[in-house]
DNA sequence: CTCCGAACTTGATGCACATCATGGAGAAAC
DNA sequence: GTTTCTCCATGATGTGCATCAAGTTCGGAG
């Protein structure tokens, strides 16, 4: 839509960025240097599962969506990620092929660094080392978080407490389809589209072809925490 | 049972641990000073969900289980931790509440590390927040890989492939009672012992009171591969 | 405009697993 | 020995969600 933003570059970009948003400038200019920035467009893929862990990736522009696909041809989604955002860095850290894939979803630019310079690049700064151990902690956090809703919750308790992280994530319009939150979710899109059929009815959203809104977040927390128990 | 096995040194467990095994003994040494070593008995809990992130703490002896609780009280098992593993350490890295609790269930004796003295130390050394980050790196993987199949396996392929990374940790017999393993597959007891019962008959393994052993690993493989399909 | 495909909705049916209920078997307590 | 408690097995019933099957609506291409 928005034609051609000026693209931020990379040190703007490293420095609002999870990982490495504590470094100084000089530091900052270290890792640039072994930076490029590469620019997909949607539906390319930025790495496959089962692939060589050359290189890791920060999200400068746009948005990028990480699935592992099950035994039976079924897709699932780990999560999608935008500017500011790792991803690859599991494989890279690990030197051990690529457990997801990556794809593109719509026109992005993203920041490659290659895994050897990242390692040599890590051990000369310690601070640095420090801080991806944090955001890995989170991610670790958030998935055994994750696995354990999908192990006892509901159908609507899990959709309400995705749609949630995304509310919170990236504000009141989330921009996914009944199949990709099905995905998302472990649910089917037939089970996502009447759940959001009620959570309409209910006033906690609005319904959208490619969309929804969300009004209520108040109401979506208490569903989120269990089954509506008056 | 076996009683009062001479205790291997502090320095001995950190040497054969996942996270410290690359030190040098100097190192090694550093690290022990700041380390003390507690007895538990089963039963007892090493910290609890929520709590303040003190410590981290690395297996000695025995045998630890992490566990969360929904939101309706029942618990999920986030895994078992024996000698020379790492426990606590979410929590630790990202100075925020323990996600998980930790409970011993059978005499046990851990390594404490407090999170200060660790933190001073890893900035001191790189190679091991390089490790480290290693390590996390493999949770990751494993955590993101249950939490698919949770959300899109069956009931027989998700108690198969937990009975296979079982075994491929601690060897052929397991210790666990049928309301573990639904603990830990997110299925109920009477689920898990029927699965039991159907594998039994498959002569893929041998049931016991609070154990069963495999025999038929290959078997297992298949089944947690994906639905019998041939 | 018309056509077509993707995204979505809605209904009917089946089944896998939870839930509820009960009985048995082994181990520890006495 | 008996009691008691935990662990385990198994049957009966219910139900939540997957699956199968048509539609419907929307947006884009021509």
């Amino acid at each position: 839509m928005a034609p051609d933003v000026e693209p931020p570059s990379i040190l703007a970009v490293l420095r609002s960025s999870e990982a490495f948003s504590t470094l100084d400038d000089v530091e900052l200019g270290e890792l640039a240097s072994a930076c490029k920035e590469i620019t997909y467009r949607s539906g390319e893929f930025v790495f496959r599962e089962g692939g060589r862990p050359d290189s890791l990736f920060i999200v400068s522009l746009g948005r990028v969506k990480v699935l592992k696909h099950s035994s039976r041809g079924k897709e699932h989604i780990v999560g999608f990620f935008g500017p500011g955002e790792m991803v690859g860095e599991v494989a890279v850290f690990e030197d051990r092929p690529y457990p997801a894939s990556a794809e593109v979803v719509e026109l992005s630019r993203l920041i490659r660094i290659r895994r050897a310079d990242f390692v040599t690049y890590l051990t000369r700064r310690p601070s640095v080392a420090l801080h991806i151990i944090r955001v890995l902690g989170a991610r670790l956090r958030v998935a055994q978080g994750r696995l354990m809703d999908s192990a006892t919750e509901r159908a609507q308790q899990r959709l309400a407490r995705i749609l949630l992280m995304l509310f919170r994530r990236i504000g009141p319009t989330l921009p996914f389809t009944r199949e990709e939150l099905g995905q998302m979710t472990g649910l089917t899109t037939e089970t996502v589209s009447r759940q959001i059929g009620e959570f309409s009815a209910m006033g906690i959203l609005q319904p959208g072809r490619r969309e929804l809104v969300i009004v209520d977040e108040a109401r979506l927390v208490l569903l989120s925490e269990g089954p509506s128990e008056s």
